[in-house]
DNA sequence: GTGAAAGCGCTAACAT
DNA sequence: ATGTTAGCGCTTTCAC
């Protein structure tokens, strides 16, 4: 019965009062000089009611409509998805926002995505988060400029939009570390075929780290593969057989947590116990996967939660004026990838 | 460019028309007689300003806003939430609707459920689809009652509201009769300890298809753990060792992927191979697991995407009073849950 | 064939 | 300390 057709006037009437202080009243104005009985007579009046505000009309007629629009790339096939959602929402519920949200294929045309944006933008959201669901360069729309917007877990092609993305460098460091502090020497990378900063960011940092501990890390084994279970049986099969059994790595850094299956499979078939012959570590910690696995693998986790979370946050501060997006427009946030520690990783035999 | 703040004021004024006239062709208005030459001069006018409704407007004026609430437990947990996010998404894209969406912990109180549909109602969206994210009995906020709902997942406790859920039974003969066609006569079903729908379901269907064969249902092996990889691992461990090896199922239907999983580990550390010495089949078809066990899970689908299209299609229907929801409400709606097959069963030793 | 005007439920400037 | 009233941008009845 909460808000069936009842509005303010309603209220008023019922209160004896006009509008103008129902209005104050439940609003909380603050120049608004209203005696406490009339405050608890409009109160009261309101509960029995069932009164709850149009916030349609409100916004009409403030110009804020306290809805924030989510355009997500592929909802349904990754579960990071999600934890960017999640955490989006649980930042704009704190703030009295809610979320209007839009899936897009990642295979989706330009037109088709800023026909999403336009679609937002008639229904007045106040801002919009646009989340794709790896990290990766995108082409925007160019309508998300009408409004205050935000990149989560990519940077625009051309930049200039303020965005927020994971430490592919710390975290691939953070997950190299963990192999190298529990004494391996040889340690080998299976990695992504694809494209993407991740894939670039994380070899890189994989040497580097070699390098700094005394290692060679140029020459350090990497095998790459399409990043699934299958591709990272494959890769790790190669690099786990070749050469003489001395070069053999004892230590594998995974492009993600599902390459790093396979790479469990693929040393189960070699008879290599894992963490005793082999440790591994892999990146995304995919829940389902690096929890699951026997034993459960050590990985990185990408920061899905937090930056749902941080993109709304500012969003929001920009909104309402306390800050200012361009100026963090320059260069992408850049959030943790904390390390996740199971039990795939010893000390070499 | 898109809305700045270009209204139907401006498009009048820039066609040298009345604002009635540029609201009837631009919504095409049947019975509006409107000149060719006038549609055309509109129509250029709204393209050169790049006008775009306000939606809030409409909605507050039409009294219908095209928006749906979905309010989802437990978005991040589960991928499961995805397909029926997805499902929704697309079909009220299809029908011009938009989603908002409101997350709430599988643990909330009835009052923050209750507060969660309250806000949805005061943005006036049409109606709501309240989706669970395992199949089970809701007590549903009372609010619910003021708009067009529809429950994706669950039963409300008391009944009466429409409801679409998966074919429990039917997917567990599926996936028994999966067993039973590849030539089994000894086998185990792998269950969860909780009080849900689904755990009495498949239970009492896997006996039911035992008996129809000509088996005895009611002494096949049952074992009971939490439904996650480690009690399906345990729950293997036990049913695989006991008793004497004639008597030791040759297959095992499992409570979900997840707890087949672990039959896996169980499987693998008894030597048995799958599926030469033993037959699995799962049940969710949860991609992570199922696409990425080696050999792959048969198991069965959860139409979940299904469901979410369909309580959306109706909840559409409903709205535009193409129907009575209250005349689907006596009984829930039930979905299939195809079994799909991958390589986890073959004919008994 | 086209336009004037009322009103959806609310806020806020301006009375009083 | 409280009330009147003009819109926010649109649809729709009714008039011309």
């Amino acid at each position: 019965m909460s808000n069936k057709n009842i509005g303010i006037k309603d209220v008023a009437v019922a209160a004896g009062v006009s509008v103008t202080t129902v209005s104050h009243v439940l609003n909380e104005v603050s120049y608004a000089r209203i005696s406490r009985e009339t405050r608890d007579k409009v109160r009261t009046a309101a509960e029995a009611l069932g009164y709850g505000p149009n916030r349609l009309a409100q916004a009409l007629r403030t110009q804020r409509t306290g809805m924030l629009g989510l355009v997500s790339e592929e909802i349904a096939t990754t579960p990071h998805a999600g934890r960017i959602i999640l955490g989006a929402d649980e930042a704009a519920k704190a703030r009295g926002y809610n979320l209007m949200i839009i899936n897009t294929p990642g295979s989706a045309s330009l037109e088709s995505r800023q026909a999403d944006v336009q679609a937002l933008l008639e229904r007045r959201v106040d801002g919009i988060l646009y989340a794709t669901m790896y990290h990766r360069n995108v082409e925007l729309p160019d309508n998300l400029g009408n409004v205050p917007s935000v990149l989560v877990d990519s940077v625009a092609i051309g930049g200039n939009i303020t965005a927020v993305v994971p430490d592919e460098d710390g975290g691939a460091r953070a997950a190299v570390g963990a192999l190298l502090d529990a004494g391996h020497t040889r340690v080998g990378f299976i990695n992504n075929t694809d494209d993407v900063p991740a894939t670039r960011q994380r070899l890189q940092a994989f040497r580097a780290m070699l390098t700094e501990a005394g290692l060679d890390g140029e020459a350090a084994p990497v095998e790459s593969e399409v990043s699934e279970v299958q591709g990272g049986y494959e890769a790790a099969k190669r690099i786990l057989s070749r050469g003489d059994r001395a070069e053999i790595p004892t230590a594998l850094f995974c492009y993600n947590d599902r390459m790093a299956m396979g790479a469990y499979r693929a040393a189960a078939e070699l008879g290599l116990s894992i963490p005793a012959d082999l440790s591994v570590v892999g990146f995304d910690d995919q829940e389902l996967i690096a929890a699951n696995l026997y034993p459960g693998l050590t990985t990185v986790a990408l920061p899905h939660y937090e930056m749902g979370a941080w993109a709304t946050e500012h969003l929001i501060d920009a909104i309402e004026g306390k800050e200012d997006l361009s100026l963090m427009a320059l260069h992408p946030t850049i959030l943790g990838c904390p390390l996740v520690r199971r039990d795939s990783v010893a000390a070499p035999r």
